[in-house]
DNA sequence: CACTTACGTAAGTAAGAACTAACCGACTGG
DNA sequence: CCAGTCGGTTAGTTCTTACTTACGTAAGTG
């Protein structure tokens, strides 16, 4: 699965994190000017920061002593390129299945209870 | 803050949602069909499905004792047109700010330590 | 060179998300 | 009916995560 997509989502689905990145929208903040609309603490603020960033959505420039940080045009752009991409295909699959309803519905071999497939790669990371 | 993007952003945050929801764009598919093709247990399929039906994103219908799965067009057009708003608005806010720097970084008066303000919704509803 | 401001990060905690096992109702076919 | 399939739900466990407090550090200031 896209890397890239997954990162986007997981930071925007927090409530938290998406309030930074809307506060961000209108315009560079630094930590504490952020924190202090917000009803959590710094760190935490700094925190959610550092995921917006590691996602590609943010930037941050030293500016004295405190560190300004702002969207970043170029990660959003992909971000809603990978979307877009993403909804595309699958709504386009999704028609097609639903033109042709086809051979669906075959029950399909049994396969013994403890053998899962594909270890999916968790996104769990922390 | 949009309650249906939110919902959907955390809905398709998690990998192993994104993962049902790929299958499912490739056609319609009953719970244990989605479950043995992946890497967890019935049941945690089932609840993921619960989800993402919470969110609108997938429809169920009865198939006599089975039960199919399968994307809900609408749903899913209604999350891109929000997700598409989002977007939009953030980044011509974004650049209407870079375009003119105005007068920012004041210092912004302090404010008591304990103060916090507008005790934001959290999405911790289970 | 203290002193202050602004952050990042570490450590610890508590809420809750994701998962499994077990149970139960609904429907199907002999 | 009765046995078997299918899937939702509950209870309980484990693993994450969002948060706070405490501490360390870099950069301006008097």
């Amino acid at each position: 699965m896209n890397t890239y997509l997954q990162a986007g989502l997981d930071a925007l689905g927090d409530a938290t994190r998406m309030a930074i990145f809307q506060r961000l929208a209108a315009g560079p903040l630094a930590v504490n000017q952020l924190a202090r609309a917000m009803p959590v603490s710094r760190p935490a603020v700094s925190q959610h920061l550092k995921v917006l960033k590691d996602a590609g959505l943010v930037r941050d420039s030293r500016q004295g002593t405190r560190r300004l940080y702002r969207l970043d045009p170029e990660g959003v752009a992909r971000l809603r390129a990978h979307f877009d991409q993403m909804w595309t295909r699958a709504m386009g699959a999704f028609q097609q299945a639903a033109e042709k309803p086809e051979e669906e519905n075959r029950h399909g071999k049994r396969r013994g209870r403890g053998s899962r497939q594909e270890e999916r790669s968790r996104k769990r990371v922390h």
